[in-house]
DNA sequence: CCCGGTTAGTTGCACTCTCAACGAGAGCAC
DNA sequence: GTGCTCTCGTTGAGAGTGCAACTAACCGGG
């Protein structure tokens, strides 16, 4: 995704079903678009770099433990952290065998509900998590947050988080799969 | 990613720090960091599947189809494309094996270089591509350029091209790893 | 109580990606 | 030319993830 085909069409179409305005490859507005994604694509794949080499940690761990951390009693359902983390069913079962191979967390069974269980983090994992979050948040705030003014944080704020809410609304409409409901 | 220990809801800004201020988990500055992560992980879930459903063709298919394209004479050489679809030359010679093998491309010995091998996009490859090109642009467009203005467009171009240039350059000062160049 | 349908979590399998090691060739020094 | 080193692309091994299938258990209607 970095740039888009050359041929350019500039129809308008009636195309009523998503009401959207054809976007050609060459359509200046895909800049927008086109930062986005390498934006992310560079921040993501550096900070995961920073947090492997400095805690032996993924970007993924690291999000389940900060679940974890912040949920009541620091333990959560498995199926309630896969959905936080934005990972299958399949997916939080291994992160969390990972975790706690690790130490770092504990798998106890559910009081409630005997099919669930419930992932806790540990004494250890949540000192882990602290140490993590120090390097977590220097790269953010360095390689993020540092170059972005006051008034454009609340732009990507508010811009982003409308399509965040457009992706999931146009996905019940058209009947598109939920993709788990992250908060 | 999808929320940083507590959660900071208070939407004040602080002092502008734009010379590293630490992070604190409670920062709301990350309210922009957060809606960033997340509607990228949205947005290209939604997107990937949409291609996929559509034309089976993942992402990093589509995009490499597109650096093909847009390539003089519709080929690369395997570390050109490697680089522009942020992949690792080992990643880059599967997924050219997977686009032969759908007959999208050809793979042909390079001719100033007989180490190298050429990925050049067939016939049937720059087709396949604009019809999938339809399905993503549409996407892109419906998900994400609809429900931002054109201000919103400017400033996300504006701040994540700065992000993106401080990414290479913070790394290249502190001696962190290329991460090869893609763009 | 029991029975069918649904949900929670795990597991087998397939897929994609990376890292490390490799063979082949390029390119410079001499 | 010969030798040394670097680069190009491929390959094997291993990690992480999703889908589908499976087991266990919940739940509502007879």
């Amino acid at each position: 995704m970095t740039s888009e085909l050359v041929a350019a069409r500039e129809t308008r179409a009636p195309a009523h079903a998503t009401a959207t305005i054809p976007v050609a490859p060459t359509d200046p507005r895909l800049d927008a678009w086109r930062s986005f994604v390498h934006a992310h694509a560079r921040l993501t794949r550096r900070l995961d770099e920073e947090l492997q080499a400095a805690h032996r940690l993924s970007l993924a761990e690291y999000d389940a433990m900060l679940q974890l951390a912040n949920a009541p009693g620091r333990r959560l359902r498995m199926s309630a952290l896969a959905d936080r983390v934005l990972l299958s069913r399949s997916g939080i079962t291994r992160l969390v065998d990972r975790l706690v191979a690790a130490g770092i967390v504990e798998r106890t069974a559910c009081t409630t509900d005997a099919r669930g269980a419930e992932a806790s983090l540990t004494r250890e994992g949540l000192e882990r998590l602290r140490a993590a979050s120090r390097t977590h948040l220097d790269g953010v705030g360095r390689l993020f947050l540092d170059v972005v003014t006051a008034e454009e944080r609340d732009v990507l704020t508010g811009a982003l988080g409308r399509v965040l809410d457009n992706v999931g609304r146009v996905g019940s409409e058209v009947g598109f799969a939920p993709v788990s409901g992250t908060d």
